[in-house]
DNA sequence: TTGTAAGCGTTATCAA
DNA sequence: TTGATAACGCTTACAA
């Protein structure tokens, strides 16, 4: 059996309020007695109950994270800016993936409520009208990261999609690329799809260039709609000399069957991807992407929810720079050929 | 304020116990008085107090993973694979890291004790004869995973790593490879590092190949360690035909300085990974690897560890199988040069 | 079938 | 500087 503070205050000759109050570091008592409470606490080998703590205090120190159902480098490194910061102060950090597509998303908000923890993190999934009713009831302390709510009735910290893409595609149009491709984006997410798409579109227009269905190709964000996309291009014989990725992972898909057909990166194709992840400055040539502060935004977004806890405050939303990290796999064609 | 089994059993006219067994579902109560309460409860937007509930049952239903402070995809997986059993089972996961290379280990466990989870998995962080005494005094149920204990006397899930290498380097033979590397083991590492080294070593002596201090490299299992080795490979002016590679990530920075240098894998340079992390079959060409059942290694852990929680029985270790993943980062030599 | 009440390990209020 | 003691929200004998 575990030792309890009734055990200590047994072993020191004191009263359970006063152990309580030397294990809390509290004060008021003499330096002896706390001494006394020490060294039985040592002795029996105490460890706090927390869960007893957070019965009278309701409070967990405990702060809930939700992600979607995949495993890509991305979390891991959102959930380790989460998880280093929690612990500066700490707090306990409980994990759960929300299903495919954030279709279990009820039932990781009901466990975070029976938890009862402090406060939520939740990373790249849309909520709708009634998830946010839900949320609101459980009157917890909410942070979105990567993603947004509808109506933007929730606190979050992302990068600017839109803009994001729309300096990708710039990008290529400075590298004088003739045509451009976009790859893997969800037309039907309003959050990481449309306004990506949009990007894309309203910088083609912008340098008055032509619109070609043909070289959009819609997808999950997946290495598969990568592949998917690139085996299309292939199919109808047209392929564009400069793609823009959903993810790097659909970057590594679209160079995959690039590879596969021969076509070298960036000679004979140049892609960005987006993520920054790690897979994309380990593979070769590394891959030029648009970077999202993955790790700072974890831990950006954990602080906020500990400084909203503490303070009892409303989160204020931010847009996080993005940075193109340019790497090696876009080519600068000549204006004209000669 | 949130509605407790007082408010319920006020609302619905019947005492907390009867609350409490409807809530439980456990049985004694009339269909009537179930319906009222259920009523009640939904009411009332019940969401249950697991802390309550873990103060008198002693159980908190949750189960703490600790890994070391890293974030590749390898952790992804078994992350993973360990929260849908958790799930299914109605455990909870607490999350920690343990810091580089698990010097933090100590407050992660003293954390998982704090908050009195029900088991523990450990993964792929030696553990020395002191923590295992700390392991034991907490007396919680845990598994490692990927790693295994001084002594062996803690359970362990992992896959055979001297056997692993042997058979990477014993299918470079097979492959006509005159000379063949060893690359970012750690020779400090008791698990992971010397039986690697051994079965490297093994397989070549069996075949009386000389042993080439040259084409040995240790490291840290990192992209970097394989970013170093090739680039002291390149240095001696002796670069081997083929590498075996301590994990993916280090194949994936051999690769990447021999690509920087003009050599094309496989025609120049063969190579095989270890883990095979989505990153091996995401880039290209497709990288041969050793791949453990991380997910299944994960999902398998938390089963045996609820299990053990469940029936208070010990767990048994296994050895999971291993496989090679062949792929395209590995040529055929001829024989003898025409 | 239902209710009473003790108790889980803490904290916190009040009084000494 | 200390100690009694009542909570916290729940489960669980035991009684009715």
């Amino acid at each position: 059996m575990v030792a309890t503070i009734k055990d200590i205050a047994k072993r020191a000759g004191v009263s359970t309020a006063t152990v309580s109050r030397v294990i809390n570091d509290i004060g008021g008592y003499g330096t002896e007695t706390r001494d006394r409470v020490l060294q039985a606490a040592k002795d029996l080998g105490y460890y706090k109950n927390e869960t007893a703590t957070s019965l009278v205090t309701n409070k967990t120190k405990t702060i809930g994270i939700i992600i979607p159902n995949v495993s890509t480098n991305f979390y891991g490194n959102i959930v380790n800016g989460i998880e280093d910061v929690a612990y500066e102060h700490g707090y306990s950090v409980i994990l759960t993936h929300a299903g495919i597509e954030g279709n279990r998303l009820g039932d990781s908000l009901k466990l975070m409520a029976n938890r009862r923890v402090d406060g939520v993190i939740i990373v790249s999934i849309y909520l709708g009208k009634k998830q946010q009713e839900l949320i609101t009831w459980l009157n917890l302390p909410t942070i979105l990261l990567s993603t947004q709510a509808e109506g933007d009735t929730l606190p979050y910290i992302k990068v600017d999609d839109y803009q994001a893409i729309y300096q990708a595609t710039q990008y290529m149009i400075d590298h004088h690329h003739p045509t451009i491709g976009l790859v893997g984006i969800n037309d039907t997410d309003k959050i990481a799809g449309l306004p990506r798409l949009k990007g894309y579109l309203d910088c083609l227009k912008q340098h008055n260039r032509p619109i070609d269905r043909d070289y959009i190709v819609f997808g999950d964000f997946s290495f598969d709609a990568g592949v998917a996309a690139m085996q299309q291009f292939f199919k109808q014989k047209k392929i564009p000399s400069a793609i823009v990725c959903a993810s790097d992972e659909t970057a590594m898909g679209v160079k995959s069957v690039a590879y596969e057909n021969g076509l070298t990166i960036p000679d004979d194709l140049s892609i960005i991807g987006y993520d920054d992840t790690s897979i994309a400055w380990m593979s070769s040539p590394p891959l030029t992407t648009i970077g999202q502060p993955l790790y700072e935004m974890g831990a950006k977004g954990c602080e906020r929810v500990i400084k909203a806890i503490a303070d009892n405050c409303e989160m204020v939303s931010e847009i996080v720079p993005f940075k193109l990290m340019v790497r090696k796999t876009v080519k600068t064609l000549n204006d004209k050929p000669c």
